[in-house]
DNA sequence: TAGATTGTTAATCGATTAACAATC
DNA sequence: TAGATTGTTAATCGATTAACAATC
């Protein structure tokens, strides 16, 4: 049943998957090449149970006894996430947000490749980020019928991000990573929204209540 | 019980006091002046039960047959996440990324005040960002004792984001806000780490598995 | 072979949902 | 009063942990 996943996984195993991986990806530039479920558990502050029962959704990886070899684990996940396949995304929002993620996000590592970025204002248009020129948020429709990005960066004022999200979906985007300050509901997408500030809040919380 | 927790609140449900705060907020906004669990549970996209038990963990804030007065719960939930008491906080790591995070975060409205910015490169020292000049990181200690910052945004390269907090630790800091690209291991003090890679790769994940 | 460690099944734990008496 | 909705207790559901046979 290798890579091959019977049912739906659930929520939390997926949002543990990129941390299995970068923590392989490091034992691997560290020149470990083999480890097990309760080494990898004692690093990441979790049960070797925990880890084995996730891993175990999309096959087997391990050896009883030798536990497992970490190049071929690290590949495993990567096939997984779908990290190989990079799919074409683009970023609409081009302000200090848009820019700093547009610079500094490592796209090509972690599964998308950064293909176009949008924006409404005139001055920005034409201005070069990430090696990419500004377009006219105009052209948006076109240049996604001609290249199908499957995924988005938004990055705009909370007034304009659902209606962007809505015509997007339109023209075909499928997945949404919305940096803008409000929630966003569509239809027929997937959508990750960074809420920074409800972050910040937790930990006022926390703080408030140690 | 008003506004006393009996026990420690559970991780998911602190997690979605933000979010009860941040419709509330937009409720009154619009003029709305009474509503129920089952109508914020509506535009929540969960039940009206896990709102009224969530609640429940701070005190009795609603009145049976009536609903919540918006005004009330939002003072209350304000209280309960500790925003009007400001936190002293300080940004260690000026680079874009740092940039865009002072600047751009309401801290204030948060429950956090930035009162200090530092970074090593020393062409940076002075420079103006969100109305403070930065500092050299040598002054980190002697700031901290004069200041007391109770928490720190870390935007470093996530070589020196492990040292830099067991410094700040050392220096009094007790909650973290970290944005350099690694996880944070410290005794004694609440971590959030804002993981953007992982969030990316989450997506990959869900756009390969639809 | 003996020791180690997997993948998986069973047991436990905790979180969510449902139900309902209290009462506005 | 009758209808609505709370706060809370009980039931359900799902996720984590423990246990263990299989086997390297």
């Amino acid at each position: 049943m290798h890579l091959m996943q019977k049912y739906e996984v659930s929520v939390p195993v997926v949002r543990r998957l990129p941390r299995y991986y970068r923590l392989l990806q490091e034992l691997e530039r560290n020149g470990v090449t083999r480890t097990s479920s309760r080494e990898l558990g004692k690093r990441l502050g979790m049960t070797a149970s925990q880890i084995r029962q996730d891993l175990s959704c999309f096959g087997c990886f391990g050896r009883q006894g030798c536990g497992y070899a970490v190049k071929e684990l690290r590949e495993n996940l990567e096939q997984i996430i779908g990290l190989p396949d990079l799919l074409p995304m683009i970023l609409v929002g081009a302000g200090s947000l848009g820019k700093v993620v547009s610079e500094n996000v490592r796209f090509e590592e972690r599964g998308f490749r950064l293909i176009g970025i949008f924006d409404i204002k005139p001055e920005l248009i034409g201005k070069r980020l990430a090696e990419l020129q500004i377009q006219p948020i105009e052209e948006l429709e076109s240049f996604c019928a001609a290249k199908k990005p499957v995924a988005a960066v938004l990055c705009l004022p909370k007034e304009s991000a659902q209606a962007v999200a809505e015509r997007l979906v339109l023209f075909g985007v499928r997945g949404l990573w919305n940096f803008s300050h409000c929630d966003i509901a569509v239809e027929q997408a997937e959508v990750i929204t960074v809420h920074l500030d409800d972050s910040l809040m937790t930990l006022s919380y926390k703080l408030h209540n140690l």
